[in-house]
DNA sequence: GCACGCATGTAATTGGTTACATGATTGC
DNA sequence: GCAATCATGTAACCAATTACATGCGTGC
């Protein structure tokens, strides 16, 4: 139940409209805990319904601005300090590995390059986005920047492994069937 | 609408029942695409409407194994080949990151302290699988290989990044607030 | 006056989780 | 005979996606 933190979260920084925080979805969120439009707007009728969101400003165009209240920000630290993280997270890319066997080991070694590629092209966005950013020292820009720092190692690691696994189908469809597979972790450079 | 597919990926290898597939899940894919015991009940009873599986036998106690069919087979292979992988997944412990600007200093690198000790339990699962699998040549364990080695990685990129971002909260706080926080490249060892 | 952006909402559907419900076979 | 395991299914609920629907304000 994450969404309801990740409004909760924007809302403690600043007060926002809805149409403001689908911004903030769409940009500083969109890779972590992507929200559609419905969403947002119904979760901020239920977290005001609990109080723990509340409209703090009537503007032009029916624009409503919530501010977070203070069993909005106990609710949110609680959730940081005392609520475990939820376990693992469905991975499309990956769970397709497990069946490349159906196909031709060239076949195979094309998606995994293809993954290769993807996760260069997820690299080069997170390096654009460092470099377009004017980091302050504002909370979502602190801790953003370490988040980012996360996507850049992270998509850096895949890629490689990417590469690596290509190769490996490579090697393994040299090496005769049934000969043994030991030898991997000598690639690991 | 990837369930579909990871059924119809087991189903390839081998024929089996309902139950011998929900235990597959919870073992071979437990980690990239976990699924419940109705979910998977739900699908075969769609697939076999489908007709890209079929009853293949009627065992014991009601048992019912299943076969992949050949529309299935080019179905699978279909997803394999033309489909793209979707796109982001959510990341319940990074979106947390954005907001640790609510706790206290310590706090936070609290958290971070906590999410590489549980990335280090994650990889310590991992090596554990390594070497209590008997690695032979079908498909799901030459694959399945590949898979494992993603997770060893990204696990030990995972927890790299946790103490990293640690001790860059530990240096911020040091630092004056205002003072730019332009130096992070250097601490990439 | 018109287009664009701001702004809010609802409805239908799909995918996933939790909990319940039931019964047959095998091994001890 | 009894416990453990094999085995299948349903119902209620929650979360997320897609599509639709509407209207006001600002700048050109």
């Amino acid at each position: 139940m994450s969404l309801r933190h990740a409004v909760l979260g924007l809302l403690s920084e600043a007060p926002a409209s809805g149409y403001d925080l689908m911004k903030l979805f769409n940009v500083s969120l969109a890779e972590v805990w992507p929200a559609t439009q419905s969403q947002v707007y119904g979760e901020l009728g239920k977290l005001t319904t609990a109080g723990l969101v509340e409209v703090a400003a009537h503007g032009p165009r029916g624009r409503k601005e919530y501010a977070i209240t203070d069993n909005g920000l106990t609710e949110l630290r609680h959730w940081l300090t005392d609520v475990e993280p939820s376990g693992p997270a469905r991975h499309d890319g990956l769970l397709r590995v497990f069946f490349l066997g159906v196909l031709t080991p060239l076949e195979a070694r094309t998606y995994l390059l293809h993954m290769a590629a993807d996760a260069a092209r997820a690299r080069a966005r997170y390096e654009e986005i460092d470099q377009k950013t004017e980091w302050d020292e504002d909370m979502i820009s602190v801790y953003g920047r370490l988040s980012l720092e996360y996507g850049l190692r992270m998509s850096t690691a895949h890629e490689e492994w990417a590469k690596w696994a290509a190769e490996e189908i490579g090697s393994a469809k040299a090496r005769k069937a049934g000969e043994r597979v030991r030898d991997r972790r000598a690639h690991k450079e």
